[in-house]
DNA sequence: CCTACCGATCGGTAGG
DNA sequence: CCTACCGATCGGTAGG
């Protein structure tokens, strides 16, 4: 507890914990994250930055659902109110790729880093990524199936457009970050409409 | 310096420890890989495990050459002799995605993994790897602009498609390794058929 | 290739 | 939200 503060200020100080845990996560991973370091960064000490989450692995779980966040409101929060269909799927992939291209990550995609990193980790974190990267695929290949049938046939199923899509993603990221190659947001762009059979 | 043993004995030692290197770090990532814990695993002491190599990091770059060979022997070894085309590029998305479904590593593809961990941490590491894949990356490019001279166009441009396999190679690495959706070997292998233009 | 050690840092807790 | 600690572990080295 904080009792030298109001409840307002303990929130603010959680959330700048966590905005600060993100950024620092997507650059070393979560699993590199150290409360040491993250504290000295934020000028605070290891207990004060803990405590409001009890332990290390509680504040990674708050972050990972803060990046979670921060990917739907820059990706998927602008298509609120446009019917499914091919000009959903195309503004989805727009963002996107924007959303790789000019990313609000410095170390690029979190979602994809945490996949890779905790895949070969059991425990409550792989857990919830689990369920946020199949809640996610659900919804994508849900996006693809409505766009296809306002779309000229033949089509590819859906669930592998969905894989595509993903795949594409996930090499545009490694492209930008890893490489450094200007090219790539255009390219994953095109391929990724072509993949979902929309108009050139 | 190990007197007591011939100099095929230190390298089989050598070889063992970096064997040991890559599973683990397959599992726990480069960064996550400890001189303890491995030194634990394997029997010896933390300094017989580091001295062959001179220091901690200068193992896990023997542990990323050694992991790029196993990728290599898997997928690119059996194409030796093969002419350039259609063919070859079928037999290489074969390789490829049997490589991932039954993997040799036991976290997954280990250049996956260290791709997506090391790209925001700058060092000799990140510098290898940047050109591992950059290299690979060439190839793959060439290898798709080979079929495509004996395939019926139009064609996408070879550098695209070159992106879209390596995306499948990486959402069908997540699918099995983070999901364990069965179903991800052969639609992949369908996906990336379809995405280099093969017959069906 | 070992033991025995180095200083630094890890995540966490007691107590205020 | 702090200081002051806890035992454990980190990578590395000296010396054999």
């Amino acid at each position: 507890m904080s009792p030298r503060h109001s409840a307002a200020e303990a929130a603010r100080t959680r959330e700048r914990i966590v905005g600060a845990a993100v950024s620092e996560a997507s650059r070393v991973g979560l699993e590199g994250l150290t409360v040491g370091s993250l504290a000295q960064r934020l000028g605070m000490s290891k207990a004060g930055l803990v405590g409001p989450f009890g332990s290390r692995e509680r504040l990674l779980m708050a972050a990972l659902d803060q990046a979670c966040e921060v990917f739907r409101a820059a990706v998927t929060g602008p298509l609120d109110g446009l019917p499914p269909g091919p000009e959903r799927l195309e503004r989805l992939i727009d963002g996107w790729v924007g959303y790789l291209a000019d990313c609000p990550f410095p170390g690029g995609c979190f979602v994809t880093a945490a996949t890779s990193e905790l895949d070969g980790r059991p425990g409550p974190l792989r857990d919830r990524l689990r369920e946020i990267v199949a809640s996610h695929r659900r919804a994508l290949a849900a996006e693809v199936a409505a766009a296809q049938e306002a779309l000229p046939g033949p089509h590819r199923p859906a669930e592998e457009v969905a894989t595509a899509l993903t795949g594409l993603s996930m090499a545009a990221n490694q492209e930008i970050q890893l490489l450094g190659d200007p090219s790539a947001a255009g390219r994953a762009r095109a391929a990724m409409r072509h993949a979902a059979g929309l108009p050139a």
